[in-house]
DNA sequence: AGTGCGGCCTGTCCGC
DNA sequence: TGCGGACAGGCCGCAC
């Protein structure tokens, strides 16, 4: 689920509860997410001071003092601030207790998500290390797109989605920029031009700025770090309308399978 | 190296 | 109503 917009929502919903912060435990109800968190990991944590809450892609990086807990929300994962005496559903997987009686609860119905603490520079982590551009970065350029894509034969979309160029992209913003840019999903990385590329860039930025304004889109397990569900659902114009009429055009909005994903498409303003 | 695929999990939806 | 299969916001690891 939590492409960009999510993780960044969370991120600055959670951040001034965090800031400042003193560990008091970490509760793990079920250890088995996408790697094992440690057994050890509780007493690592205990008593740490909590510095800053960053994002890098879809990872959050929850600064303290001595090391930083990387979490990953994988495709179902959300993150909320809880009161102690708060019921938990089935899937509420860890809770980190902060001194003061408050819970960052950690949601995750499948168990995709990740928890890893690095007491070395996390951007160094291999979670981290390869990923490109921050597309909502000052220095964010299409150029940069076009310069990575050199003589890369996969279909554009896969290429926006593997990180190495840009971080943070998931299916549905892949999908809602190649059509705002009008480029066809399946066209080879390398055979779209320089200016499209930089056509690119600023849809993409464009999308992830509105949906972050808009606190994320929810489809189904989504939420914010205040429990809300994201808005920007009802303002995707491709993703998820396969067979419904583009909002450009009129034509019928198709539907391909790229990199195992769903890739919808407007086979008239695409190209 | 780049590419394509299976796999990891759980829940839901669809067709039979 | 029940059941099997496909699919879902992500990404790793493997074979070629």
């Amino acid at each position: 689920m939590p492409e960009l917009p999510e993780v960044e929502t969370t991120r600055q919903g959670l951040e001034p509860l965090l800031r400042g912060a003193r560990i008091a435990g970490l509760l793990l109800r079920e250890p088995r997410l996408r790697w094992r968190v440690p057994d050890g990991l509780p007493r690592a944590l205990r008593g740490r001071r909590i510095r800053a809450l960053d994002r890098r892609g879809k990872v959050l990086l929850l600064r303290c003092d001595g090391g930083t807990l990387l979490l990953h929300l994988g495709m179902s994962g959300s993150l909320r601030v809880a009161r102690r005496t708060e019921p938990r559903g089935p899937h509420d997987r860890l809770d980190l207790a902060l001194a003061g009686g408050t819970l960052l609860r950690l949601r995750d119905p499948r168990r995709f998500a990740a928890v890893l603490w690095t007491t070395r520079d996390p951007l160094e982590h291999p979670l981290l290390r390869r990923l490109g551009q921050e597309p909502l970065a000052p220095g964010f350029r299409g150029r940069e797109l076009w310069r990575r894509a050199r003589g890369r034969r996969a279909p554009v979309k896969v290429f926006l989605m593997d990180g190495r160029a840009v971080a943070g992209i998931g299916n549905i913003y892949a999908t809602e920029a190649l059509f705002r840019a009008g480029i066809h999903p399946a066209r080879p990385a390398g055979r779209v031009s320089r200016a499209r590329y930089e056509r690119l860039s600023r849809e993409l930025r464009a999308v992830l700025r509105e949906a972050l304004a808009a606190g994320g889109t929810t489809l189904r397990d989504y939420r914010g770090g205040s429990g809300a569900p994201g808005r920007f659902r009802p303002r995707l114009r491709a993703y998820g309308r396969q067979g419904a009429p583009c909002r450009r055009c009129g034509s019928t909005l198709r539907a391909l399978r790229l990199g195992q994903r769903q890739s919808v498409f407007c086979p008239r303003c695409q190209r």
